[in-house]
RNA sequence: AGCGGGGUAGGGCAGCCUGGAGUGCCCGUCGGGCUCAUAACCCGAAGGUCGGUGGUUCAAAUCCACUCCCCGCUACCA
């Protein structure tokens, strides 16, 4: 079937990967929702031709953050420095290629978001509120969020905590729950009058459903259900500030003892980031029309792709670029259980390295099971078949043949004759794939650059230039030939998931150009004739069933 | 209870939104081919009343209603 795509590109592609919580290591499930399905696209879109610029970054602030810094006896600054570093090695662990890396608690960021405040307090979108919030006589602080603790007034669930129930999934004001109880000291909070700022979403709503009902189309079937789910609620205003010292001070007089809330500083910080990266230039994408946008992130982060933060921009009445395609993903579950890091539970990034597996298997087995239409699991034995039998057997293994067949018939020289029929047979698959990454179905687009792969292998079963060799040379050399032009190809699509294989190629192939430049369109042009290639070995090693059993164990958490 | 995910060949999945012959992927089983290749590759076969009932339709795995099961979460966690 061909895949059609109703989505029109611009020349300039924005990416943003959801900015991971810093105060943990994130896991594969993390890394596969957001961060890496962000580099993958971005990586297409860059042989696609398209100017991209991939925003990712860390998001720092908040309750949890003061808290863990408590913990760990850092303040929460040192705390955040500390992380950042984890994460940063993470990501470039796994080839993450991104063109900004930053943080919300930046200056740049504190300067925009208190600009976008600005419009909207301007545009009369914040509204002031005092209400009685929950404060803990003993610690002498207000117990906002995650400090409480109490039963949900809505489905009467224990432990619901002051933002959000996590039974029924409403979110809460900390002052509803019944029997509420301080985290911090324990203690039973009384109440105690506090003023607060709200954006005033009811009154953007108009506008933001306008826009709304212009983009869903595009947007993966998660993200279009949880949307809609909040809009048939209503819409409220919404805090978006909170008694806190760890955070963007709000700008207005009498109020410096109060940040932004977390989410608030946290989505513009896509923006901030770029700011902190490339500094002026962020307007050439962040206010710029003709850029096309696309987020990626896990299901729990839509509300605050799809409506919060459109509506803060929306709300400034200026020309911020929102998004157009919202590419959520499910969540990536470890051997049918969750991902734990108190249990030890699955694999987390920093683990991911010290398996000895490389940066490359482990993004080809994460792509294959991106949780593109449901909740997947990550599962060692699936792990091990997938790999072996696809990116060994099926790709890496075609290159291997290429190469050995050159060398051991034309002594590593690309010989002359080739008609370029496979690759020319392939040009509607290669349609279908570029379709698929356009609407972000990485996996879908990965087992299409399989499909595409397994041709390779069936092109030289079909015309077995081993034994024509000693017939008719000739016919052996075009077949062959064709096979070195087909891998130039091959190392094309299949960068964006394994971009060191790819660049393996690139090296065997003997290509001068950079791989991006050359895109999938100069891949079709193929391989100078008398190039001598270049033997790289094996591109993927095969995972051993024993060790794979090791990994297993390991990571069960069991073992402790 | 609430929220979320799911029931498609022996196992694991995609296909469902946008209806058009059960179409496909990985493993497993059986048979054959090939011997260039990482015990890899290629071809073929067996194996499915697409959880159930009812409806809409010329046509339903796909849309609608009802129903039966399974799983996850509700303690940091996406």
């Amino acid at each position: 079937m061909i895949v059609l795509s109703d989505i029109k590109l611009g020349n300039k592609i924005l990416v943003t990967s959801a900015l991971p919580y810093v105060n943990n290591v994130p896991h594969l499930g993390n890394l596969i929702g957001s961060v890496l399905s962000a580099d993958a696209f971005a990586r297409f879109m860059r042989i696609n031709g398209k100017e991209v610029l991939f925003v990712l970054g860390t998001d720092e602030h908040g309750t949890t953050t003061e808290v863990r810094a408590m913990e760990e006896g850092l303040t929460p600054k040192e705390l955040v420095d500390k992380y950042f570093v984890i994460h940063k090695n993470i990501y470039d662990w796994f080839e993450t290629s991104y063109d900004c890396l930053g943080r919300t608690s930046s200056e740049a960021n504190a300067k925009i978001t208190i600009d976008i405040f600005n419009d909207l307090y301007k545009n009369g979108f914040i509204i002031e509120n005092t209400i009685t919030q929950l404060y803990s006589e003993k610690s002498k602080k207000f117990l906002s969020d995650r400090f409480v603790e109490g039963e949900c007034p809505f489905c009467h669930a224990l432990g619901a905590r002051g933002d959000q129930c996590d039974s029924c999934g409403k979110l809460l004001e900390p002052n509803e729950l019944i029997n509420p109880v301080s985290k911090i000291d324990g203690t039973k909070p009384i109440l105690k009058e506090t003023k607060h700022l709200y954006i005033d979403l009811p009154k953007i709503e108009p506008d933001l459903m306008k826009w709304y009902n212009t983009t869903k189309s595009k947007w993966s079937n998660v993200a279009v259900g949880i949307t809609e789910h909040w809009l048939k609620q209503g819409l409220k205003e919404r805090c978006i500030t909170r008694d806190l010292e760890w955070g963007i001070k709000v700008p207005l007089e009498g109020w410096d003892n109060k940040v932004f809330y977390s989410w608030f500083d946290a989505p513009i910080g896509y923006i901030g980031i770029t700011i902190e990266s490339i500094g002026d230039e962020w307007k050439n994408w962040w206010m710029n029309q003709d850029v096309t946008l696309y987020q990626f992130m896990g299901k729990d982060n839509v509300p605050f792709h799809a409506i919060m933060f459109p509506a803060f921009l929306i709300g400034t009445k200026k020309d911020y670029k929102l998004v157009n395609y919202l590419a959520s993903t499910d969540y990536l579950n470890y051997e049918d259980k969750k991902f734990s890091k108190s249990k030890n539970i699955g694999v987390f990034g920093n683990d991911a390295k010290e398996t000895g597996i490389c940066a490359d298997v482990w993004r080809y087995y994460l792509f294959r099971v991106r949780p593109e239409t449901g909740d997947t699991q990550f599962v060692w034995d699936d792990f091990g078949s997938k790999v072996n039998n696809e990116l060994v057997g099926n790709f890496g293994n075609f290159i291997n043949r290429v190469v050995s067949l050159d060398e051991k018939f034309f002594e590593l020289k690309k010989p002359k004759g080739s008609k370029k029929e496979l690759i020319e047979s392939v040009k509607p698959l290669i349609e279908e794939y570029k379709n698929l990454f356009t609407e972000a179905r990485i996996r879908d687009a990965l087992i299409k650059a399989n499909e595409i792969s397994a041709l390779g292998n069936k092109y030289l079963q079909d015309k077995q230039p081993w034994i024509t060799i000693k017939t008719d040379e000739a016919l052996a050399a075009a077949t062959i030939a064709e096979c070195i032009d087909f891998s130039k190809l091959l190392a094309v699509i299949y960068y964006p998931f394994v971009p060191k294989g790819s660049e393996k190629i690139w090296q065997m192939l003997g290509e001068k150009e950079n791989i991006v430049n050359v895109g999938i369109n100069g891949a079709f042009s193929g391989v100078r004739e008398e190039t001598k290639l270049t033997k790289v070995g094996i591109l993927f090693e095969k995972l051993e069933q024993k060790s794979i059993e090791e990994f297993k164990q390991k990571f069960s958490g069991e073992r402790k």
